[in-house]
DNA sequence: GACAAAACCGTGTACGTTAACGAATGTAGT
DNA sequence: ACTACATTCGTTAACGTACACGGTTTTGTC
């Protein structure tokens, strides 16, 4: 409580501890070559003062010399509006940003539906003695795979999308799919209500669910149960492929087929698909929540079809990752390496705001 | 499109341009003493090169002699938990991220039931030779005085939570609430359906409806006139003061005690003193859309008295305009300093991830 | 054409941090 | 006592920008 309002440098933290500028360099960054006296002495000082180090004069210097460089890994894109497109912009926004303070991204690509082509790129990425590493937690072995050689050389290493459970600490920036369920079970219920009869719809890939659609629908499940348990809620699941027909079961032609007000909650980016295999089976009264604002599914919150989106604001997803992690790497401070992503709800009227970020 | 990849300094620039790096700075600045040839020349170099000024280095050496010192003038608080105090938090938070940069803030105060506060305000700030000023556009003649005064010393003004048409240009950060009063719309209109009866509440104090009361009960309307207007819903307001008794007309009253169900839009933070009183007049069958994360409106929402809060981010409010004009004052950028503030969908599931932003 | 004043422009220093360099001292081995 | 080497620490030069200072050239005046 000395005098921790004035922002002093190393030059009086050296006046201050009779020693050098050189000195006290030394010690703060445990550059060693000093003597474990003078050491004492000057971190005494150190902590006293609250010295902070003025980080634009530290990037200053550094930018020059050693620029931080971040090896993004993401599946690759076919074309610009695809998913994955998105935290890549933002990550070149926060790269654009920060530029000057010294930092760089370079990226590597892998096929979603590979395994092996995500494990092809880590040792490239390994070899390539980067700074750290923003991924996406889709294969659990190679994730830890990729994990575990990142933590040998001190690389941290940042998730996106997913949150997966692995064999050491990662970090997660992302949205917690289980509440995304939860508020996607209180929307849908608002509108609904509870004569209806509801569906969760999974549209996979050969790969079949990811932990998103899981956690989804467990969300979505746990509102019911938490808040309308006694009402019996019906709720059909069904598991639609992302390429050729719908295989609708007997079981839930008929449900479709009632007139009560029907809740459609699709776990996924994938929710313009609805619309139309609805209309083409005659299928009426109902409301329709999805994720994330493609082009397709804003069309369809615009004219209607669609109620609710919700955003997992991909973009902002990239944008803070590589922010916290210039963060870490230049102030050893790892507070924004882990976010829980905000549910965001959006509806035809304020899409509007979402629509680039 | 010469070399635009390449961050070069003004000591490449100077090279280029055949000159000493004084001479690309009087350039660079417009601080004269130079010909206007070799002016013409410099600003060519400059134009080709793509140059920007490495900020980094700029505030490092202009942070040591000149801060940017920032004028607050909000609302007086008796407490923390008042509203007012949130953009306060907003514009700390953003004075301590970039107090290293060089940038104050300094904080007045005014009575919100006396325009003639703001008024005797003015002056000092004026004269106090701030180089910007945040502030909050409730008084039209003062807000006027205060924006002109300002322009003569050049100090851009940025108004935070309400737009209001002044004189000359200011710069607005703060909701649309037009648009969030379509948003309240949609969502009560999704609970209550077309059979219910709405009812718009505005609590005010003795100065009567504010601007955003206004624009909230219009955009409430609109929603229902371009969307329903052939189902002749029913639109009840009431005013009801902020202190004192609920004063019900027999017609509203009435409105009350039917079996439908009810929609409440209530137009400004108080929505949490709704619930208590339609208790006590046996009023059932309700919902509720308020605004902002106020203590007890929070309450009610997560106890489901309340349906639906629509966040105004204050806080974010204080942030992006001490943030936006930080970079108006030290890049010439004036793109940060008028934003619309995103019309934000509150649930009790959702309502964690921004009870602190 | 001599001289002062004005116009023009290069040099040098500082901001706070970083790190290379080398000076000074100490220690060990012959 | 000499060299060889390690330990500890001070000095100094950058990073890119900002600006004061003072030096050089041009212009104006009689």
């Amino acid at each position: 409580m000395n005098s921790e309002n004035k922002n002093l440098g190393i030059k009086e933290l050296a006046i201050l501890a009779e020693v050098s500028i050189g000195t006290v360099d030394r010690v703060l960054h445990n550059r060693g070559g000093v003597s474990s006296e003078t050491k004492k002495k000057v971190l005494k000082i150190v902590e006293d003062s609250g010295y902070k180090k003025n980080i634009i004069a530290s990037r200053l210097k550094l930018a020059a010399t050693s620029v931080i460089r971040i090896a993004i890994l993401v599946p690759e894109t076919k074309n610009d509006s695809n998913y994955w497109s998105l935290p890549l912009q933002g990550v070149d926004a926060a790269v654009t940003e920060l530029s000057v303070f010294g930092i760089s991204a370079e990226y590597f690509f892998f096929d979603l539906l590979h395994p092996k082509s995500f494990g092809e790129r880590i040792d490239p990425i390994i070899d390539g003695n980067f700074d750290a590493i923003i991924t996406v937690p889709f294969f659990e072995a190679e994730s830890n795979r990729l994990l575990a050689r990142a933590r040998k050389q001190d690389m941290p290493v940042v998730f996106l999308d997913t949150e997966r459970t692995l064999n050491s600490k990662g970090n997660f920036i992302r949205q917690n799919s289980f509440i995304a369920g939860m508020v996607a079970g209180r929307l849908l219920h608002g509108l609904v209500g509870s004569q209806g009869i509801y569906f969760v719809v999974n549209i996979v890939n050969e790969r079949g669910k990811q932990i998103n659609n899981y956690q989804r629908e467990n969300g979505f499940r746990a509102f019911f149960s938490e808040n309308y348990k006694s009402d019996q809620i019906e709720i059909h699941v069904i598991n639609h492929p992302m390429e050729g027909e719908l295989d609708l079961t007997p079981e839930i032609q008929q449900a479709f087929q009632i007139a009560q007000p029907k809740g459609i909650f699709v776990t996924n980016a994938r929710s313009y698909m609805l619309p139309r295999l609805l209309e083409s089976n005659n299928i009426v009264n109902t409301r329709i929540i999805g994720f994330d604002l493609n082009q397709k599914n804003v069309a369809y919150l615009k004219s209607g079809a669609i109620d609710f989106l919700i955003n997992q604001k991909p973009q902002y997803q990239g944008y803070c990752a590589l922010k916290g992690l210039y963060k870490y790497l230049t102030e050893e401070e790892d507070s924004q390496l882990n976010m829980d992503i905000p549910v965001e709800i959006v509806v035809k009227e304020n899409v509007s705001f979402f629509e680039n970020d």
